[in-house]
DNA sequence: TCAAAAGTGTTTGAATTACACCCATGT
DNA sequence: ACATGGGTGTAATTCAAACACTTTTGA
């Protein structure tokens, strides 16, 4: 195809998926036979993390993008996304939600036009992740970046992440999203953390128990955690299964 | 092309709008050489109408369907959202913003695979919504049905409906932007009469007006409506230029 | 016994609701 | 005058923030 034949072809479509994880990971076990519960080693605050893809081929050749790519022709908008990540992540998300459809002309001024439908997902502690920008484990051509202070990104990805950032940083103070960046079960003290490094500022520990508790989507575990130095916190659980889409709710 | 190549192309992208209008038209101008307002006639409540297109093919011919079609290669969605609605309404909407990707694979069984880019739109007072159902000017497979009985939809406009139902009332309780269904000026006793035809519900005047005032959008006019029966009102206006694109505010 | 986070209680002020009441106009 | 919606006032209620204080654990 010659390249005017294809600026008059039909847009071909896309999905591209900005996904989120918290180094360190608020609350994660560190292994030792105890299986106890081991926070954060000192003050470090916990921050959020994006992998990012480097182009191979052009535009943009070399530069940093979103994990994604094109849509299969039977494969649904989230099955490509879900795809996408379990190539570039390794794992399957904790969340995963439609962000917002991009078709901008400007996009790729010189190949074929692209629309681009963004998700955005959640992880919970990733391995890869805890290594920072050295990633190591599956793709040489994936690599962790905190979300402060991102490469220049291909395309409109910059526009895009600064969508995705405001989605989360809203959603997580009217909803309990941020759950999904923790396991199974989780105490409100590791939640409250979350919220904190999410909101970037500090959440009253009091207030913010009443509230989210009031939201009646926890349910207390009757277990607690164990081996803290202080009085041990109760385990909490989310009520519903987990469902992967979920509708933007504006 | 044949169905099995057709099959395996890959998806087109098509955009559709639900285009939300009310009827009769909240405090519109009844034309005599007075320009004096005239209020609805009688009792009858101002309900939400949604123009929808016939389908001339297949899959699905005969049956209703949402405004829209294909995106050109040089367009972004929004100019497709508009074009289409210039063609399918024969005006442009008051208010225009994107809604959500639909990208099932049982969208379009046997006929090439589409992805959906919903959009949703107001209108304020336009002449066909207030026929009926038996809209005549510009084109006869275009007719205006209430949102309260809606015939069978092609593919899953049905959803896409709903879902903008949701988006509307859930904006209309915390934002202005039902202004978009009125004129240029409006007073605030039109403005709640709107919020009370999309909620469904009465709303207290009094309250209403303080809170709608403290959002500082709204800008007195000075004038006031004239030829009323009783006190005559504020009129209003909009304080920013009439911005179209406007994201999802979640 | 001490430090530290978990968890409860209480006070204050802001925001929302409900509703009483006056105002301005055409009939 | 009077009916009607426009517009203001105000008390009651709910909600959110701030912060004091008690509890429970390991060291």
């Amino acid at each position: 195809m010659s390249a005017s034949e294809r600026r008059q072809a039909p847009p071909a479509v896309a999905v591209s998926t900005v996904v989120f994880a918290l180094h360190p990971p608020a609350g994660a076990f560190v292994g030792d036979d105890t299986g106890e519960f081991v926070e954060d080693p000192d003050g470090d605050a916990v921050t959020i993390w994006i992998p990012l893809v480097r182009r191979t081929r052009p535009p943009f050749e070399g530069t940093w993008a979103l994990p994604g790519g094109p849509i299969e022709w039977n494969e649904t908008l989230i099955d490509t996304a879900l795809r996408n990540l379990l190539a570039a992540v390794g794992q399957e998300p904790g969340y995963l939600e439609q962000l917002y459809s991009f078709g901008g002309l400007e996009r790729s001024a010189e190949a074929q036009r692209v629309v681009t439908i963004a998700y955005w997902a959640l992880y919970s502690a990733h391995e890869d992740a805890e290594s920072g920008a050295q990633a190591g484990s599956s793709d040489q051509n994936v690599a962790w970046f905190s979300a402060d202070s991102l490469p220049r990104l291909a395309f409109d990805h910059a526009d895009i992440v600064d969508y995705a950032l405001q989605r989360l940083r809203l959603k997580t103070s009217y909803s309990t999203v941020a759950y999904r960046f923790l396991g199974e079960v989780f105490t409100l003290g590791q939640l409250r953390q979350v919220h904190e490094a999410v909101l970037g500022q500090r959440v009253d520990p009091a207030n913010f128990r009443r509230q989210v508790l009031a939201q009646g989507h926890l349910v207390d575990t009757g277990e607690t955690q164990k081996g803290t130095p202080f009085r041990p916190a109760r385990l909490y659980r989310f009520r519903a299964g987990p469902d992967h889409e979920q509708r933007s709710t504006p």
